[in-house]
DNA sequence: GTGAGATAGTTGCATTTGAGACTATATCAA
DNA sequence: TTGATATAGTCTCAAATGCAACTATCTCAC
């Protein structure tokens, strides 16, 4: 009779490992800035990205449902964090950029993350990380996760 | 200014690795079973433990929630993939193994689901899952999502 | 024994989420 | 132009989920 052991399956350990960094990193934005998960993403893609994009961009680099971006956005406009500008021609699109308070959030909260990581990746040594980096690359080639797949949006949203 | 490539953020790179991994293989078991995702982490732990088990061994091993684990029994128990017996020595607890049906169920699904993982993982060499393998064991020993935490059920359910 | 605290499992409630319909706009071919 | 199709973003609805309260039972110290 074939058997699968839970924990030696690839799929579900890699989910577990998932959720339970997902935790271990949402504490740092959610208690102490009240940002979730979806509306940090957005604040890192706009961050990172120094030119405005539109939620589409967002939604692309993130693989996040449109809905739920379309919500997160909603939300960081109404903190200020996050403001848009209809494009002149394209009036179905909006572009979105940081307002002060979110570069300074953003400005901020990224030590803090990058620190959160530094603490989850101290198990390993060096040539681990690489070795994981190399993984996790060649997964993301595989399952067409790659940034060579998103759109350069900021053609159109920035000019 | 700080800043952080989501792309090389790697709590982000394996969320998402997750998200696309669990899509490909969820739609194994829901389209083809109507299975879902507590479902069949509830099916794997019982199949692959040949034992009767509790619920919350089952919540122990899979670190899902006891509600969702609770539900998807529930579900379980009603299409007959499961059965439970009072354990006589605790009442407060059930035995669980797979029925029949359920074990048909189980030995037809475990090939197609090692297979997806094979395709899954089909990008890396062998050497490359021997080191992405030990890169999974250290992250889950540092984050303590080791076997080893998990009480011995089989004593209290099993007799 | 008795009472305090722990544990297994269920359930109600509020939140989150994704699917998909919908509006408005753009593109392109005839 | 016009009509067909595609796209950006919002909204509604239903399903999934986590939390916390709850019941029933067990354990253990006194």
């Amino acid at each position: 009779m074939p058997k699968l052991d839970l924990f030696q399956f690839t799929p579900f350990r890699i989910n577990r490992l998932a959720a339970e960094i997902s935790a271990a990193l949402s504490s740092e934005y959610r208690d102490r800035y009240g940002i979730d998960i979806p509306e940090w993403r957005v604040l890192a893609t706009l961050g990172f990205r120094q030119e405005p994009c539109t939620a589409q961009y967002v939604v692309d680099c993130t693989r996040t449902h449109k809905s739920t971006i379309s919500r997160a956005v909603t939300n960081l406009l109404r903190q200020r964090i996050v403001e848009r500008v209809e494009n002149e021609q394209d009036r179905r699109e909006f572009a979105l950029q940081l307002t002060a308070k979110g570069t300074a959030l953003y400005e901020e909260m990224i030590p803090r993350m990058l620190r959160r990581e530094q603490d989850i990746l101290s198990c390993l040594s060096a040539r681990d990380r690489k070795s994981l980096d190399a993984m996790l690359g060649k997964l993301e080639r595989s399952l067409d996760l790659v940034q060579g797949k998103i759109p350069q949006a900021s053609r159109k949203a920035g000019n």
